[in-house]
DNA sequence: CGAAAAGTTGACCATCCGTCACGATTGCCC
DNA sequence: GGGCAATCGTGACGGATGGTCAACTTTTCG
């Protein structure tokens, strides 16, 4: 009985713990709404740490940069998005299924995460003109290969270059979803149809668009 | 005859322009090394004024920051294509000819301004992870989107969203050529025929992977 | 309760950015 | 040629940021 609290997971253990997934947080969140307000280039570390209670040092202690904020945050959004893939995943059994269900879901995410920033007037990060590609966002890439790589091994017999096709898959949803965030009103549902129908068949696909319904 | 010198784009007028012209391009030459040695992230303009026989305060008399030379490779890199899309242009009258074309250019493009990254193992600046649209590359998607916008007009009657067309096309190569680049042999022609045959019929187009020829 | 561990603080030094007064070179007119 | 005005290069300087660190405060736990 010499350890009591052996919970794994425990939500808030002790009060130190919660301290530093409290500053954490604060930290992610001011440099959410700094990297909106002035610009992710431009943005400075004091800049993220002066909107929060915490002095310049405490920064240090949770990120080694101003670019590892913004994978945190970054690697947040593809995990959070890895996560709807999952059930996708499990339901599809067909590569038409996957794609279109794939789509929607990206494009319903990415309305989703920049809800506010499309509510106000704010670029969002997305936007503001640079792409980076995180681990966590290439990890979810090679998801997608995973899947098609299982999906198409069963479909057809003729070898597929997945890699490739991976690729344009995903090339398809960031350029296209760029895209869909300037429009007013912004319409997940529409842009999923345009690129599912691209990849399934290509200008054939969408030029015809949809006859009956 | 008091103005002599009446030649509008003269080669080397005067001292003072020959030397103007020498110092950017000394400038942008020692920002492409730096650049690729360093890393774009983490190189200041000391670096890259260092690589010169240039001082400081100069470099801001032709640039304005790192990041302004970086769009003017950039922007020279992408004017190069443009003119190479200007043939295309005017040859291509049909969609497929049109995109087989000009995904044969970019790719092949892309492993020339790449060969020196490519022969040495040198990662080029389009696979730092940092991907910018800077308005010459917008200026040129612009122009993509106008070819299909006339050549499509022609060739069908149903309307197509010429705006999300552009995106997928231009999506598949920009995700495409980065994962090309990492292959070796860097092979342009396959990942252009892939990338055109998915544009025009979709898995279909690639699936059956060429029966004859 | 008290000591060790963990974490926070803010000052500190090195570096970089962008500017600017000064000096040198060039263009130009007589 | 000679001399003046404009242009441009120079390098030092003020301001600001990055990342560190010794001292201090708070929590944990025996």
């Amino acid at each position: 009985m010499t350890e009591t609290t052996t919970d794994p997971a425990a939500e808030t253990s002790g009060k130190r713990a919660r301290a530093k997934a409290a500053n954490r947080m604060a930290i992610l969140d001011a440099a959410r709404h700094v990297f909106a307000r002035l610009g992710y280039e431009v943005t400075t570390v004091r800049d993220i740490i002066r909107e929060t209670e915490l002095a310049a040092g405490t920064f240090y202690n949770y990120f080694r940069s101003k670019e590892e904020v913004f994978e945190a945050l970054s690697g947040d959004s593809a995990l959070r998005f890895s996560e709807r893939l999952e059930d996708i995943r499990s339901q599809a059994t067909d590569f038409e299924t996957y794609i279109r269900a794939a789509y929607r879901a990206y494009f319903n995410f990415l309305a989703e995460e920049n809800a506010a920033s499309i509510a106000d007037g704010t670029p969002h990060m997305a936007l503001i003109g640079v792409r980076v590609d995180t681990p966590e966002l290439k990890a979810v890439f090679a998801e997608i290969r995973t899947d098609l790589d299982r999906i198409l091994g069963d479909e057809t017999v003729s070898s597929i270059d997945t890699e490739y096709l991976t690729a344009a898959a995903v090339g398809i949803a960031r350029e296209m979803g760029d895209h869909m965030l300037t429009r007013r009103p912004v319409d997940p549902h529409v842009a999923a149809e345009f690129a599912a129908n691209t990849l399934l068949s290509g200008l054939g696909g969408i030029a015809v668009d949809k006859p009956g319904e």
